[in-house]
DNA sequence: AAGTGGTCTAGACCACCTG
DNA sequence: AGGTGGTCTAGACCACTTC
């Protein structure tokens, strides 16, 4: 838009503008020309033309099915916050969730786990590879480190139905009571592009949690990747100035939660859900 | 690893990988052979060189520089949750934060926002565009729609310094109550990725808000795009099955705040800080 | 068999940075 | 001037899907 060195721009964007009009102009689900075909129609190499395209597969308006021919992506990755009136109600939880274990062995922790597991690199973890599946389209991979000591029995099936936080407690009297957790986004490699079902580069969102029991013991690590086309997180804070905003350090900002000027005096109400894709 | 179609793989994965374990025997910052060597050594032709050094500065390994070479990366995008015997304590607000206001205009709503705000498309809004700063690293693109009515005569300045919200109730007399957020992985598009300095397409976070004062009358609706490589949220979320576990709903799956199975009763106690990247 | 996307090549020109 | 990354081309072969 502003005056740059050259009057044309990249090849590339105008043909990246170019599909994007033509996306915006089709149904979702709608099939668009061939790339030999837009190739002729543009006047640009094919390499050229597969530039742009991958552009708009990574941002999630197309998708490519080899031998097919490519589409309209059917769920835009950028949807909007809460579609008519009642916008911003909390979506409620939805679709039903499932986990299907991939991989359960009992290995050394290594030097990596082991230090956030606090515990000897040499002692033995309970490894778990397992997807998690909505509505029994894969959401998310989630890789899980136990102390094996602390799960004897554990056989994979318990780790397919139920909620894994009781089964401790209730078959291994262990009683988590707190969890430190990192979210950051990310991109997808190639494993996980397949094992979730997106294009690699894809993006995803990456989580690390440790978990802690009651006596401050730590009883998990994971490791996991959710993807971003379908996947969102949705929080209620409450900002009222109510408390006499206990002065934790002037400056000081929270971006985890409202990434805005609220300096201090906020609090997290609830958690909202999944808003699903499709 | 599992025996494949073809023994040998694309090139491009060769490639990856070679280069990959390049950057691992490299310190940070580093500057590795140029493409033109890489290709010789590596024997694949251009075009398939920079389609693997793209997916690892994607990936955060390796920064190019134009008509210096490219780099090992200084901050990798997945960094340690927290090194040393002491990890897992939350880290400390760091960093100083600053805005700089890129943008600042009265105009018309529009449908879009029209809609988020409950105001009027044709109901003016005051449009602001900053560059949020960290360390006077920039952090993130903000773009803010606020009622003009709501706030006369706001300066630019006023947007510059401070916490907007307490701006807010001092000088308009609007008391910020509650806000809905939600956060989605992304990548940048030219724009995002010029104003933060980061390449196209990079990982990032997407937010946006919606905050209301105490009558429930939306006040500014934000949206924003963090960037991946220096950002990340982190909570410290209590587990305790205190509460005698109030059934929501059985099944249900809260992934916003803890992806794993944690069915009901839990609750964010604290929200964690930014993590500079380098 | 014919069309589609997936990959790769060899070479060209440009813009930028360093001597 | 000479090296570097940034972009583009024309053509080739492969793998997959459909008819």
């Amino acid at each position: 838009m502003v005056s740059e060195p050259s009057r044309s721009a990249v090849k590339r964007e105008r043909v990246r503008d170019y599909l994007m009009e033509l996306v915006e102009s089709c149904a979702p689900g709608d099939p668009i020309p061939s790339e030999r075909t837009l190739c002729e129609q543009l006047g640009v190499s094919r390499p050229t033309l597969r530039s742009a395209v991958d552009e708009l597969v990574t941002t999630g308006l197309l998708v490519r099915e080899h031998g097919r021919g490519m589409f309209v992506a059917r769920a835009k990755i950028t949807q909007e916050l809460a579609p008519g009136p009642d916008a911003y109600r909390l979506p409620q939880a939805s679709g039903s969730w499932a986990s299907k274990v991939l991989e359960f062995t009992t290995v050394q922790a290594g030097a990596r786990v082991g230090r956030r597991l606090h515990i000897s690199p040499a002692a033995e973890i309970t490894y778990i590879a397992r997807l998690r599946l909505v509505d029994d389209e894969p959401m998310a991979i989630e890789y899980l480190h136990v102390p094996a000591a602390l799960v004897p029995g554990l056989r994979p099936e318990d780790m397919e139905s139920g909620d894994f936080y009781d089964f401790l407690r209730e078959r291994h009297g262990v009683r988590v009571r707190e969890a430190v957790q990192s979210i950051e986004p990310t991109v997808t490699n190639e494993e996980e592009a397949r094992l979730i079902g997106v294009p690699v580069l894809s993006p995803a969102l990456l989580f690390e949690r440790l978990t802690k029991d009651s006596t401050g013991r730590p009883v998990e690590y994971v490791h996991s990747v959710y993807r971003g086309d379908r996947y969102r997180i949705v929080s209620r804070l409450a900002l009222g100035d109510t408390v006499p905003a206990t002065p934790l350090s002037a400056a000081q900002h929270h971006p985890g939660i409202p990434p805005g000027d609220l300096a201090s005096r906020r609090e997290v109400l609830t958690t909202g859900d999944v808003q699903p894709g499709s």
